[in-house]
DNA sequence: AAAACTATTAGACATATGTATAATAGAACG
DNA sequence: CGTTCTATTATACATATGTCTAATAGTTTT
């Protein structure tokens, strides 16, 4: 299989992947695979991802493989074989998701209230210049 | 048991428990039983719980008193029996367990930028008029 | 005090999550 | 082409989480 071919076959995968359940809450492991998925360039290797956090966690190969497994089954990625390697594709958008476990995490630990969170962040360890800064240039960039 | 001395026992009871481990991360079903103890005034009791919680979530009284049980493992309650019935005493903070909480959700999904938060909620539900107003006084009361 | 009525405890069980060993299959090399 | 290497698959297993049934122990009522 040469790259024209496998880019086109990505394409069909994808294609025929089904939506997207961002309501899906990943276990951390996963979701740390995942956000290795995410940062690197489509498709990868598992031994690529053994690099990118399989050793940094002390996984064996096999630890791995049984989360991209079961990414799969939950449609946030898909993959193809070639020669004797597995290549994943991610399906899922990683702003989405986040968007998505962020929602619900202030809806259940802040009841929704978006200052809640900043006074429970402003506890003790407090918003520093910079976060400040940044805050009002947010706001000003919008409103 | 009378008031008095309840009261007493109670405070004992608080001594002789550990200290919290904040960085203890609660599964879904049993930080909701410990939010419904945090919203009551102590010592609470079992039925008290299930109007609470327990019947909103279609439990039995026995699943509720697993949660309980397990709470109390990890320290973040302490419980006496009167009679037949069982009360219990919330020892962790509120306040503290939801600080904890979320740092370390800001940490895994957001790298630790509180900006990328705001990015992540303003991300098609937005801040609302409200939501910005209170943003504002906030930022106003304390810089 | 026996019956009836709660409320609790002990224990069980399914599913989820983290992790690995043993078996197998594809590639490479002498 | 058989041996060796490497990667994958199948499977297993411990612990965690959500939930319950059956057994037991206090209370109340008759």
């Amino acid at each position: 299989m040469n790259v024209e071919n496998m880019n086109e076959y990505i394409s069909g995968l994808l294609d025929k992947a089904g939506p997207v359940d961002y309501e899906i809450r990943l276990p951390d492991a996963e979701f740390d695979v995942m956000d290795a998925v995410w940062e690197g360039t489509p498709p990868l290797t598992t031994s690529y991802l053994m690099q990118k956090i399989g050793h940094k966690k002390g996984w064996k190969a096999p630890t791995l493989i049984s989360f991209l497994v079961r990414l799969e089954e939950r449609g946030f990625i898909v993959s193809f074989k070639n020669g004797k390697e597995r290549y994943y594709v991610p399906v899922a958008d990683r702003d989405e998701y986040v968007h998505a476990v962020t929602e619900s995490f202030i809806d259940r630990y802040h009841r929704s209230s978006f200052v809640s969170v900043l006074n429970s962040l402003y506890r003790d360890r407090g918003l520093d210049e910079k976060d400040i800064d940044e805050l009002l240039e947010w706001l000003k960039s919008r409103y």
